[in-house]
DNA sequence: TTGTGGATGTCGCCG
DNA sequence: CGGCGACGTCCACAA
C-alpha cells in the first residue's frame, strides 16, 4: 500500500504511504482510500477553514497540519499552542473531495449540527498511517486515587471519621463522600486533586444545602472541603458558609478506588 | 533542506522534509535539526510514553502520531480521540536523543514542574514541516456576543432592564452584567452561551449572595440566569434560590463587544 | 440521548 | 506568576 516513490520505504513495515506535492486530484484519490482503510491521515500545506455548528469560525489562508482519524475525529493545528485552531469531534464523517482545483476535507455529524470545511491553496505532503494502539493508559494522582486514599484510611480527613457512601445522590448532585463524625454528625465531602477556587466551594455548598433539606432542619450537616491547597477567596467563601477545609493531595499510594466499596447508603 | 530522497519533492517548496524508517540515530539528528530551525515536527511509530508532574502516566508500546511544535508543545496521538493520549503544554523544553539504541523525545518545564518522555520501538516516519500561520481565527457565537447582544438592546432581557457595568467585581467573582429592572432593583445577570446545568446556578448564587453582604441586606438583588435553555434540576434549584431564568442565545447578529461599553459603576 | 462533574483540562484576561 | 472563569471545551459514567 505504500505510495511513497521512496525506495527505502520498501525495505521496511509497509503501514506507512506518503505523496509529495500531489496535484488536488491525486490528493483527494490517496486520502479516500485511506479513509477507505482506516488510517490516520495527515495534510501539511496552506489550507482555509469554515466551521458551522456550535459557533461559527472562519480562518484564513496558513500553514497547517491537519490530521483525520479513523473515528471520524479532524484536528487543525498550527505551529503554536496545545490546542487545535479548528477541529471536529469523533463520531464525524469524513470526506475528500476536490472543488474548483482545490483539496477540500469535509466533515459533519448532527446533534449537534456542526461542519468543517478545510480548503487547501497547496498541498505539500499527505501521509496515511496504518495505527494500531492497545492504548492502555495508567494513570495515577487523579480525584478517584485522592478518595482511595480516604476510604483506606478515614483518619486522614479526621479522627473518628466514618464513610457511609460515595456519590450519595442528593437533589443538587451527587456528593463524592458522604459519612459521620466522631460525634455521630453527617459529613459532606467535596474533593478536589489540586488546589481550589470559589466554584468548589459553590459546588460544596449546593450539597450541603440540599442534603440540609432532604434530611430535614433539624440535622446538621458538615461540609468538608479536601484539596492540595485553597485560595484565599475561597478560604473566606468557606468561612462565610461555616464549612471547613482540609488539606491533602492525591498521592498514588494507595490501592486503587476500583469503584466504591463503601456503598452502604446513610 | 528537504531530507526526502523523492525527487518530485525537489520541485516543490522547500517546506517539508521527510525521513522513511530511519536508523535512531538518523531520527535523532533530523529531528535535532528540524528543533534547531523551528519547524513542526511528526514522528510516526510504535513507542511507550511516560509522563510525571501534575500526575503521572505510563503507556504501554503502540502505533502512535507524535507531533512536537516550536513553542514546546508536543501532543501524542492514538488513533481515536479529540484529546491527545499524552502531552507536554506550550513553553516546555524538547530534545531529540538516542538512549540504548532507541530514539527518545524528552520534554520538561517548570512551574509545575512535569516531563514527558517518548521511547521508540520503532519509527516508520519522521517528517519536518516549515509552518508559516497568521492564525487570524474569527469566531462568533461566545459569551462575548450574547452580552453584546444584551447591551445592545437591553429590552431582550426584560423590558426596563438597564445595563450599569460589565464585569463588575464581587467579593465572590466578576459577575457577566449588573444592572437596575424597570423599578429600581439591583439585578445581576450571569450568561451562558449554552444550555446550563447545576454549577451556573451555584456561580449565580455565589454572586448574588456576595452582592447582598457587599450592598447590605436591605436592598433586594435579584439574579438572572441567561442562558439558551436549562436543565430540570437547575430549574430547581433557581426556584430554591428564589432566582429567574431568561431564554436567550447567543446568534452573532449584534455588534461585537469590543470591550465593556457601560462600565459606570452602579 | 441527556445530565452531571472531572481533567495532567487549556486558554485568555486581569491584578 | 496566581486567581478566575469561558470553552465549538472533551470525556466517562449513570439514568
Amino acid at each position: 500500500m505504500s505510495e511513497t516513490d521512496d525506495p527505502a520505504a520498501a525495505g521496511g513495515r509497509e503501514a506507512v504511504g506518503t505523496l509529495a506535492n500531489p496535484t488536488p486530484a491525486r490528493a483527494s484519490e490517496f486520502v479516500a482510500d485511506a479513509f477507505e482503510r482506516g488510517d490516520v491521515v495527515s495534510v501539511f500545506g496552506t489550507c482555509t477553514v469554515e466551521y458551522e455548528g456550535r459557533a461559527s469560525s472562519h480562518l484564513g489562508p496558513g500553514d497547517r497540519l491537519v490530521i483525520c482519524k479513523p473515528d471520524g475525529t479532524t484536528l487543525v493545528h498550527t505551529d503554536e499552542g496545545h490546542q487545535p485552531v479548528n477541529w471536529q469531534p469523533p463520531g464525524s464523517s469524513q470526506q475528500a473531495r476536490v472543488t474548483e482545483g482545490r483539496l477540500e476535507l469535509y466533515s459533519e455529524r448532527s446533534t449537534p449540527a456542526e461542519e468543517l470545511l478545510v480548503s487547501f491553496d497547496a498541498v505539500l505532503q499527505v501521509t496515511a498511517y496504518d495505527v494500531t494502539d492497545e492504548r492502555d493508559l495508567a494513570l495515577v494522582g487523579t480525584e478517584s486515587d485522592l478518595k482511595a486514599q480516604i476510604l483506606d484510611d478515614p483518619d486522614v480527613l479526621e479522627p473518628g471519621f466514618t464513610p457511609l457512601s460515595t456519590e450519595r445522590p442528593t437533589p443538587a448532585g451527587a456528593v463524592d463522600i458522604f459519612g459521620e463524625d466522631a460525634d455521630g454528625r453527617r459529613v459532606v465531602v467535596e474533593l478536589k486533586r489540586r488546589r481550589v477556587g470559589p466554584d468548589a466551594v459553590g459546588q460544596l455548598t449546593r450539597y450541603v444545602d440540599a442534603l440540609q433539606r432532604d434530611l430535614h432542619a433539624d440535622a446538621e450537616v458538615r461540609g468538608i472541603l479536601v484539596a492540595p491547597s485553597v485560595t484565599d477567596r475561597a478560604r473566606q467563601l468557606l468561612a462565610e458558609q461555616g464549612m471547613e477545609f482540609v488539606a491533602l493531595e492525591p498521592d498514588g499510594d494507595a490501592p486503587a478506588a476500583a469503584g466504591g466499596e463503601a456503598e452502604s447508603d446513610g
